[in-house]
RNA sequence: UGCGAGGUAGAGCAGAGGUAGCUCGUCGGGCUCAUAACCCGAAGGUCAGAGGUUCGAAUCCCCUCCUCGCUACCA
């Protein structure tokens, strides 16, 4: 540490185009909160910079479809996620907007200076370009007919319906999803960084320089950097986002790539006038904290243009997390998966420390992991409650008891060995959750912190000092060994405050509440103290820490879960109807009915249904046909919830050849039948017939 | 398809050649100051699977399988 005299700390920009949810608090804001809390409390000097990126492409599109600017989008998002991150206690100490003056200023600045130096290759390229809406489009934003399935609504990316790979240009009859439009190709001329140039310098800095990094974020950098590096744009065709600062540049902004990272610059701008001390001296930690989506932008893509650039200091570290499932189900925002931090703060009210520490003791910091409210209630209810919680309310109800509401003296003459461990146990925990924080481990630290907890209850189980006082007669010859027992439980517990505060800052400031001390206690190198409650002060009553969480708050949680994915999805399912409307079902030609008697068609009732993951329109059936069961993956999912499909009769194509759909090989077909509004419905039989049953 | 990360008790993690460990949960016991909390003890694992190197492999090598990322929205 003494190698470094002043940090800079930045956690990724959330887009914003959405509230954060507790995916994001997990993965990002929390572990750099911690962080931050942690060194402030060591009294370096650090900055915390945070904000929203508030330009791209979905932003743009959000604004159309909602009918309202772009700027009306993100102003309402930046203020819900900066009110989301208040409420939680990440402490920015800026939390900035790339939308501001400043950054326009800066980024449009570094462009430049790129720009001036030589640095940027310019190439012309033809891109699909919708005429109604006047502007070009994203692969993204395109659809037509796939070259491969003949399905009409294939993305420019990738087709939806056989699964494979597409480029723009492959697709028949493109046309633009914003405006139903056909597409035209227009040339376009766009600034390239050429990354390659700068592969050996990041070879030496990074995989050289920094072994010591995560496994999960040094092996991605280095199969990137391996398999080659490429020009990449930096500039984009459109009207939201910084403009290009050149002459020739009308209709072109910045990549929000480019301009977002520098975000951390500006906003450090806006903070202070110092702001060059941090970016720009070497004696400055630089720390990206991000998840693991957002690797290759800060270790490759973003240390190339600071290094491009030049002056400026490069991250000392990059700990991403992986991602964080919830229910065992990966989080996303568009089927509303999500517990939102906006919700919780209003179901849970001052209860912000209880998801810090849930969400930071399952922190995805070395594989993706999961979050279940079963397992937030359990963790309450015996590590927060049944650990922490008990330890400080028995510490202080027995200090009220038996030592008349003060802090009792400790009599150095009586000390044994009980307290001797105890001590010897105060500092090595101290020891072990600097070593942990400081390298990223804050799992690993925060059961350090319970631990001590757990040494505390189990002193105060064994000194009994409710035994030592069982009469008054017996209590008035032990009271001794009850002030030492009591005394070292308090000063116990104003440690736990210290070693609590990164972590659960709000719980901290309770503790010196009712240990009526100052905020200023919890300073590190307070730590492992045996004097920071001073004997004969009275302390306050009590009061619990920690409420237990209910059956029902946990089982509300899950049905609103539920529900809340069930609602988007018929919001989706109405959003589709009108593209499934335009398709007008065709006369087909006449067959034989020796065509007709190809078809092998049997009745089969659904035993099991699941969700394909990754998939949003499947799910994966299991139908049973009397002689066998058979996998069919059927693409239902936006029409029909797994739990609803389950007993019902279908007809099953049973003869068709089978078909492998992400991943998964489908042995036949559902029939269904499609209404006008693009509903979909099970064709079944009149009655209930044998599963097997032939349909002729 | 390829590359990266991961797969260790019911759950979450640690261990990176030498008797498989921690927390929670479960079971049994103790205690009663405390939020039916706390303390002690026990059960529970062919360390994803197969093969190899080694006196000895969870750990090293090879192959296979599964999950996630790179690859919609998205940390």
């Amino acid at each position: 540490m003494a190698k470094f005299n002043r940090y800079l700390i930045t956690a990724a920009l959330p887009y914003a185009n959405g509230p954060v949810h507790i995916g994001h608090l997990a993965g990002c804001y929390l572990p750099a909160d911690i962080y931050v809390r942690y060194l402030r409390a060591k009294k370096e000097d650090v900055k915390f910079i945070g904000g929203t990126d508030e330009h791209g492409v979905p932003i743009l599109i959000k604004a159309m479809k909602e009918n309202v600017t772009p700027q009306d989008v993100v102003d309402k998002y930046h203020k819900i996620i900066s009110d989301s991150f208040a409420d939680m206690g990440i402490s920015f100490d800026i939390f900035s907007r790339t939308t501001n003056p400043v950054h326009h200023e800066t980024a449009a600045a570094f462009f430049k200076k790129m720009y001036d130096d030589g640095l940027f290759e310019e190439h012309e390229s033809e891109q699909y370009y919708d005429t109604v809406k006047d502007m070009f489009l994203a692969d993204r934003y395109i659809v037509g007919t796939c070259p491969n399935c003949g399905n009409p609504n294939a993305y420019g990316d990738q087709c939806e319906r056989c699964g494979s790979s597409l480029s723009p240009e492959e697709l028949i009859n493109p046309r633009s999803t914003l405006s139903d439009a056909p597409l035209v190709k227009k040339l376009t001329k766009h600034w390239y960084m050429p990354l390659q140039n700068y592969e050996p310098f990041l070879k030496e800095w990074l995989l050289d320089g920094h072994k010591e990094w995560k496994n999960n974020v040094y092996g991605q950098c280095k199969s990137w950097l391996d398999s080659g590096l490429q020009s990449r744009a930096m500039t984009r065709d459109s009207n939201w986002g910084i403009k290009v600062p050149l002459p020739d540049a009308e209709g072109k902004v910045l990549y929000v790539w480019f301009d977002a990272p520098i975000g951390y610059i500006s906003a450090t701008k806006e903070l202070t006038p110092d702001w060059a001390d941090y970016w720009c001296k070497d004696d400055t930690k630089l720390v990206h904290f991000i998840g693991k989506d957002n690797i290759v932008f800060h270790c490759i893509i973003f240390p190339a243009m600071l290094k491009a650039h030049g002056n400026f200091v490069l991250p000392e570290n990059v700990p991403a997390n992986e991602f964080l499932n919830l229910e065992g189900e990966k989080i996303s925002t568009s089927r509303n998966w999500a517990v939102w931090v906006d919700d919780y703060v209003k179901d849970f009210p001052d209860q912000q420390d209880v998801l810090r520490y849930v969400l930071c003791s399952t922190a995805p910091e070395t594989k993706d992991n999961d979050f279940s409210w079963k397992d937030f209630q359990t963790r309450n209810n015996s590590e927060l409650a049944g650990i922490f919680g008990n330890f400080v309310n028995r510490a202080m109800v027995m200090m009220h008891k038996l030592c008349g509401g003060k802090v009792p003296p400790f009599h150095t003459e009586l000390k044994n060995e009980r307290d001797e461990a105890l001590i010897a146990t105060l500092q090595e925990k101290k020891a072990k959750i600097e070593n942990s924080i400081e390298n990223y481990r804050f799992r690993e630290a925060l059961a350090e912190m319970i631990d001590v907890a757990r040494a505390g209850n189990k002193y105060l189980q064994e000194n009994e000092p409710w035994n030592l006082a069982k009469t008054p007669e017996l209590q008035a010859v032990n009271q001794k060994q009850i002030d030492n027992c009591l005394h070292l439980s308090l000063q116990l517990t104003a440690n736990l405050a210290i070693f609590a505060n990164p972590f659960m800052p709000f719980t901290a400031k309770k503790i010196c509440h009712m240990l009526k001390v100052v905020d200023r206690i919890l300073d590190w190198e307070n730590a492992g103290s045996l004097k920071l409650v001073s004997v004969g002060y009275s302390l306050r009553a009590p009061e619990l820490l920690f409420k237990k969480v209910e059956d029902e708050q946990v089982n509300s949680q899950i049905e609103q879960l539920h529900a809340r994915r069930i609602k988007a999805m018929e919001e989706q399912k109405a959003a589709a109807t009108p593209v499934a409307e335009k398709v007008e079902a065709e006369p087909k030609a006449t067959i034989e009915f020796d065509d007709f008697a190809k078809l092998d068609l049997r009745v089969g009732t659904i035993l099991e249904a699941e969700k394909v993951a990754k998939a949003d329109k499947l799910l994966k059936l299991l139908v049973d046909i009397g002689t066998e069961k058979r996998t069919v993956v059927s693409g239902i999912a936006l029409h029909f919830t797994p739990e609803e499909v389950i007993g019902k009769q279908v007809t099953l194509v049973a003869n068709l050849a089978p078909r492998k759909m992400r991943g998964i090989e489908s042995q036949g077909m559902i029939l269904m039948a499609e209404n006008a509004a693009g509903k979909l419905v099970f064709v079944n039989p009149d009655a209930a017939v044998d599963a097997g049953s032939e349909v002729r």
